[in-house]
DNA sequence: TTCTCTGCAAAAGCTTTGCAACATC
DNA sequence: GATGTTGCAAAGCTTTTGCAGAGAA
């Protein structure tokens, strides 16, 4: 993704440009991926070496509150950001890492649970955890 | 759950009895429960005081290969214990951290992709995320 | 000037590890 | 005595926070 077009992102969004959060947009938003927050840090550094771990934490977190991205919750080691945000599912293999895209056509969710007065749906994961066959 | 009721399960699982073993038992195993590691450890500590955290981390790992609880990964700030490791899904309230399960038999997910070749399903999670109502 | 953003370093929180002491068989 | 278990403290990692300086409006 160009500068350009990351910069027209930002503002699309509602978020001030600075030349790092123009840097992890492109870092996250040029493909569909799924990136740690020490991945973006590394990919941001080799375009601007002088960029903060702190920068690209918090930048990430604002992303999310301005859904340009979703935090997904797959690992306890850490969090992976998704630069897919329409509904999906996911498929993860623990032992590699890999995390594959389901989409919510091919894949349904059936009888969800009425939810108790006073509580509002706000997401639905799937996670499909796999392994590498042993047998 | 009575100290040899827990003494006995953990000889059925396999796992040499200890004194620390047999009160982490009955703290996660003598109602269904959902809990972190750390307030495992405290409810350990109330019965058996000079219970290392590190003891109890070890364990719950040990009593995970057994099969005895299940990990569950709702919360990237702590991983949390389930006592019940038949199949069946979650509905989760990060803002007080309320789990609540969700029998296999009311909700379904179907169109389960099928596997690249050499990947094995482990299993399924479904996180329901729910918050209070704003509006 | 005023407000925001950034970098650095330190702090925080959960979890794991190293090692010596202790139990158990 | 060999093996496995425990406690303690320290280390490890990811993530957050505090603060001063830099930058933008």
């Amino acid at each position: 993704m160009s500068i350009s077009q990351a910069t027209e992102l930002l503002r699309t969004a509602g978020i001030p440009v600075t030349q790092q959060r123009v840097e992890i947009v492109r870092a996250m938003l040029s493909f569909p991926t799924h990136l740690s927050a020490d991945q973006v840090f590394a990919r941001v550094r080799q375009s601007v070496p002088e960029t903060s771990r702190a920068t690209v934490y918090n930048t990430l977190k604002l992303f999310r509150e301005k859904k340009l991205v979703r935090e997904l919750i797959v690992d306890p080691e850490r969090l992976v950001y998704d630069s897919n945000t329409s509904p999906h599912y996911h498929l993860y293999n623990a032992e590699n890492g890999q995390l594959t895209d389901v989409s919510a056509d091919e894949l349904q969710v059936i009888g969800m649970p009425s939810l108790p007065p006073g509580l509002q749906l706000e997401e639905v994961d799937v996670i499909i955890r796999v392994r590498t066959r042993s047998g």
